[in-house]
DNA sequence: CAAAAATGGTTCGGATTAGAACTATATCCC
DNA sequence: GGGATATAGTTCTAATCCGAACCATTTTTG
C-alpha cells in the first residue's frame, strides 16, 4: 500500500483530533457537559456577551447547529438570549448568574487537565504545530473558497 | 487575553481539522457519499473485505456509529454483511460489486482533490507535521487510557 | 467442567452536525 | 424612495456521534 505521503499527514490530523475529542470529552462530561456546550461557556466566560454570529464563528459550530445547543442550554439556565437594539436581526448570548459559576468551576479545571497532555511537548515544539496546521489552514479554507465560487 | 501557549495549539488544531472536514466533505457529498461512507468504501477498497472491529479501528468510527452506517450502505448496495465461521460473534463486512465500482469512482477523483490543498506543504514539512501530531496523539491517548484506569 | 470475565455487534437515548429552505430585518443602488 | 440583494437566526431533514446497556459468543479461571 504505497500511500501518498500527505495521506500520512492528513490521518495523523483526523487521529490527533479525535484523540484530543475523546481526551477532552471524557473531562467534560464529568462536568455535566458536552463539548459544544463547554466551547459556549468557554467562550462566553469573561465577556459581556456576544451575537450569535460572533459565538458560532469562535466556537466553528455552525449556525443552524448553534441554535439547537443554545435552546438546550438556555433550557439549563446556562445561557440567555436577549434581543439586540442596534439590528433587530441579532441575537444577543450572555451567560447567566448560573453559567458564570459554571465558567468558574469548569474552564480552569479543564485547562489543568489538558495541560497535562500537551506538555510533552515543547515550547517550540508547540509553536511549530501552531504554524504549521496554519498553513494547512489556510490552504484548505482558500482551496474550499474558490471551489464554491466556481 | 494572555492564553496559555498550548491553547492556540489546540486550536490550531481544531481548525484545521474543521477546515479539512469541510473542504473533504464538501467534495464527497458531490460524489454522492456521506464522510464517513466515504471512509468506510476507502478502508475497504482493494482488500477482501475485514470484521467490523477492524473497520472501526481504521476509520475510527465507535462501533455504536458504525452500525448504523453500514446499515444505510448495506441498504444501498454498497457493503455486504456475512458472518464468520471462525469466531461467531464476529462480522465480516466487504464490498459489493456496486461498492467497488464506488471507490474506483470517488477514490482517486479524491485523492486528487485533496492533493490540491496538501501541496502548500513541502515533503520536509509534511514528514513534521505528522510527527508533532503523532506526539501529541499518543500523549493524548496515554492520559486518557490512564484517567480510565483510575 | 462450570462460573466468571472478556469480546464483537446491535440497540437505545440524547446531542451534535451540516446544509438547505425560510423569515425578518438591513443595506445597496438606481 | 423602493426594489434587489445581503445578512442574522430559526427551522427542517438526514446522518453521525458517543456512551451505556444489552445479547450472543468466546475465553479465562478456579
Amino acid at each position: 500500500m504505497p500511500k501518498e505521503q500527505f495521506i500520512r499527514t492528513l490521518r495523523s490530523l483526523a487521529e490527533c483530533y479525535q484523540a484530543f475529542e475523546a481526551y477532552s470529552g471524557a473531562h467534560v462530561r464529568k462536568l455535566g457537559l458536552t463539548s459544544a456546550q463547554f466551547d459556549i461557556v468557554a467562550t462566553l466566560g469573561n465577556t459581556p456577551g456576544m451575537t450569535c454570529k460572533e459565538l458560532g464563528e469562535k466556537t466553528l459550530i455552525t449556525k443552524g447547529t448553534l441554535t439547537g445547543v443554545l435552546d438546550r442550554m438556555e433550557g439549563r439556565s446556562l445561557i440567555r438570549r436577549s434581543a439586540s437594539d442596534a439590528d433587530r436581526r441579532q441575537v444577543f448570548v450572555a451567560l447567566t448568574p448560573q453559567g458564570i459559576r459554571t465558567f468558574d468551576r469548569a474552564f480552569p479545571a479543564h485547562v489543568d487537565h489538558l495541560k497535562l497532555a500537551f506538555t510533552v511537548l515543547s515550547p517550540r515544539e508547540l509553536d511549530q504545530t501552531t504554524e504549521l496546521l496554519h498553513k494547512l489552514r489556510d490552504a484548505l479554507r482558500e482551496a474550499r473558497a474558490q471551489r464554491k465560487a466556481a
